[in-house]
This record gives C-alpha cells, structure tokens and sequence, in this order.
DNA sequence: TTTCTAAGTGCATTATATGGCTCTATTTTG
DNA sequence: CAAAATAGAGCCATATAATGCACTTAGAAA
C-alpha cells in the first residue's frame, strides 16, 4: 500500500538525520508510543500526527492528482 | 496552515469532478458526517480517512521534504 | 557473555474520530 | 418566487487513536 511508503520515508529520514524514536517524539510532541506504533506500521494515524513528525524532520505531505500512467 | 490547502484541493477537486460530498462519502466508503466534518475544517482525519476520499478524487498523499526556500 | 541502548509490544485509560440522525442554512433549479 | 438539492452543524453512541507504563526483543559495544 501506499501508507507503508510513507512510514519508510519517516522512518529513514529519522535514521539519516540520526535521531532516535524518543527524540523525535519529543520534539514533535506526540508520544513516544504513537511514533512506535506508527513506525512499526501498526497505527492508523491522523493527519495531525503525521504532520507534526514530518515538520520536525522537514517534510510536508502534498497532495496530488495521481499521475495517469500510475493507474496499476 | 498546510491543512487547508489539502482540504481546499480535496473540494475544488471534487466540485471540479462535480460530485456532491454525498457521493463522494457513498463511493470513497466514508461516513457522509466525516467528509463533511473534513471539508468543512472542523476534523483531524486519520490517514485512512484522507487517503479514501484522495483516491476517489484521483489524488494521492506525497511526503516529501520541504524545499528550503520554503522556510517561513 | 554482560551491559546498554533503541525499538517493539501488551494492557489500561483518556481523548477523539467516525458515523447516523436530525435540523438549519445556503445554493441551485424550475 | 417556491421547491429541491446540497452543505454545515448539534447530539449521541461506538470505534479507535493517542498516550503512559512496564516489559520484551534486537542489536551494538564492552
């Protein structure tokens, strides 16, 4: 799926700039268990919580009409 | 905020494809209250949620990492 | 191996998203 | 204009996301 996407750019661009699940957490305000849960692929998150953890870690979700020669 | 612009996308979206929040809700399988909820501004959808209503509308979630000159 | 650190999980509680129903307001249509 | 269609909002019940705490697991380093 789509989502699983998403949670590996996370979960990488966390690694790269070497920040660990607690510290990020933190600084995104959201608790150490949503990004546990969400990064492990459990969760169904809301849009807030995945916008707080991708500002700390300078992304931003786009939106976008779907290219045509995607359609699978 | 960055959320507006992703409703505002999802409405012009579905009013340029001329679906009513009514058929929109019956066919992306969400409650018609949520998506009203979503468009109006009052809701924090989950993902699931969002991606439903995106997907209809032929449109995806990106991540993507902010362009620096984007710094506010 | 032992120790330490980071990540993942079970459980319980709280907060809130979902969704149906109803009513009102606004917009569109005849 | 009146009627119909559409959108927004209040109330309420249910489902589930968010969260903390404690414990387990995995991996790295000593």
């Amino acid at each position: 799926m789509h989502l699983e996407n998403i949670i590996l750019q996370i979960k990488q661009r966390r690694e790269e700039l070497q920040i660990t699940q607690e510290t990020l957490a933190e600084i995104a305000e959201v608790g150490l268990r949503t990004l546990k849960q969400f990064e492990s692929g459990k969760g169904n998150p809301t849009l807030q919580t995945i916008t707080k953890i991708s500002e700390v870690l300078g992304m931003e979700l786009k939106l976008q009409i779907k290219p045509l020669n995607q359609i699978k």
